[in-house]
DNA sequence: ATTATCTATAGATCTATAGATAATGC
DNA sequence: ATTATCTATAGATCTATAGATAATGC
């Protein structure tokens, strides 16, 4: 925790470099999600994770188990806000369904996309769908019921009348695609202002809905 | 190119299975597309490649110089048919853009998603994006400029008139990352009709355009 | 003689542990 | 004494080459 500028315990680094404010553990992790979107998970050894982020290769170890845990833990970090947003937003029946969707759909790409390193990026990874990471499909899947139960109440109060099962499905997982989708969209022009993409992504996802 | 039953010259390989009607080449393709869409391409060795081929890891060295090599062959077969198409239907001035924007939104779909080892798969693999596959890279920068010359007609013909050259790029890239995402929305539900799916992933690529 | 394969392996990694070291804390 | 780090390295890979071998072709 404690980052204060002052004498710190232990043997001092190797290389030493301007303080960058952060616990070891999350030096780390922000080092991980540079080189796992970039090169890929198998491809980033402990080496590159450690030696970016300014420690030695076995001092990592210290911190982590080793890179699996490190991913954990970063694809954690990637649902786990939009899910307790996607809850807030269910409850408060104050708003029309539509509203809520696209505000979730847009704070769902600001996350993704908006965060330093394309932690969104992650999903993509093929490593990600061994099973290894039960726990982040877990949280995962009740983000996608989440929306799928705004997508209900959505198309329940427009025009056409309720949509069969099959047809819900089939729209939660073209919204949820076109979700994750974006981050090779905006992998493909990053400069584009997130904000502005985000809210163009949300009108995008209504219309699929057909709202 | 022979693969008749007949006596191969030539030492016998060691695991002999049921002739797979293949010549090795393409036996090795074949497997590394499987691989490398679930286990992705670091991850998978030579040694898994060629044992899934049905020979020793050394033997694939007689066909291939390596992995990177596969990788771009298999990138290659995924673009190429697309952007044949998309020429024709470029040409084709019979029809109305936005036919022939449908008609290639869903073929691309059936391309990425009908292959029997989720070809579409390989564009999501982080190695793709260094610099190494750059052949690759300009046919599908070429395959994007012919979905942006199609959406343009479309909106050209559509009620409200030209778009701005930013919203045309919006548009492009919103198409476009909706038909590379729609590989996630696969791989979520793989069961479905592909080419029902096809159709509805098209039909959503025309709403979003506005058409 | 030619070919497609094999077996064996050198050299280059990469991970994870063991044990040493250089700080602060008391 | 405790802690955070270091250096060194064993063991486990993985790639790509060298050279042997078992077929057919002539």
């Amino acid at each position: 925790m404690e980052s204060g500028s002052g004498r710190r315990v232990g043997r001092p680094r190797a290389a030493q470099r301007p303080d960058s404010g952060l616990a070891p553990r999350a030096e780390l992790l922000v080092a991980a999600a540079e080189l796992f979107t970039t090169r890929g998970y198998a491809a980033t050894t402990t080496r590159a994770v450690a030696e970016r982020a300014g420690m030695r290769q076995a001092s990592m170890y210290h911190y982590v188990s080793g890179k699996e845990e490190l991913l954990a833990a970063l694809l954690e970090s990637t649902v786990t806000p939009s899910l307790a947003y996607a809850g807030e937003l269910l409850a408060d029946d104050t708003r029309p369904a539509a509203d809520r969707l696209r505000e979730l759909c847009r704070a769902d790409v600001e996350l993704l996309c908006g965060g330093a390193h394309d932690l969104g990026g992650l999903y993509l990874l093929p490593e990600v769908r061994t099973g290894r990471f039960a726990q982040f499909h877990a949280v995962r899947a009740e983000l996608k019921a989440a929306y799928r139960q705004l997508i209900a109440a959505t198309t329940d109060a427009a025009a056409g009348g309720v949509p069969a099962e099959s047809e819900l499905d089939l729209r939660t997982d073209l919204v949820f695609g076109l979700i994750e989708g974006v981050i090779l969209v905006h992998r493909s022009d990053p400069d584009r202002s997130i904000a502005e993409f985000a809210r163009a992504t949300a009108d995008a996802a209504l219309r699929i809905v057909g709202a």
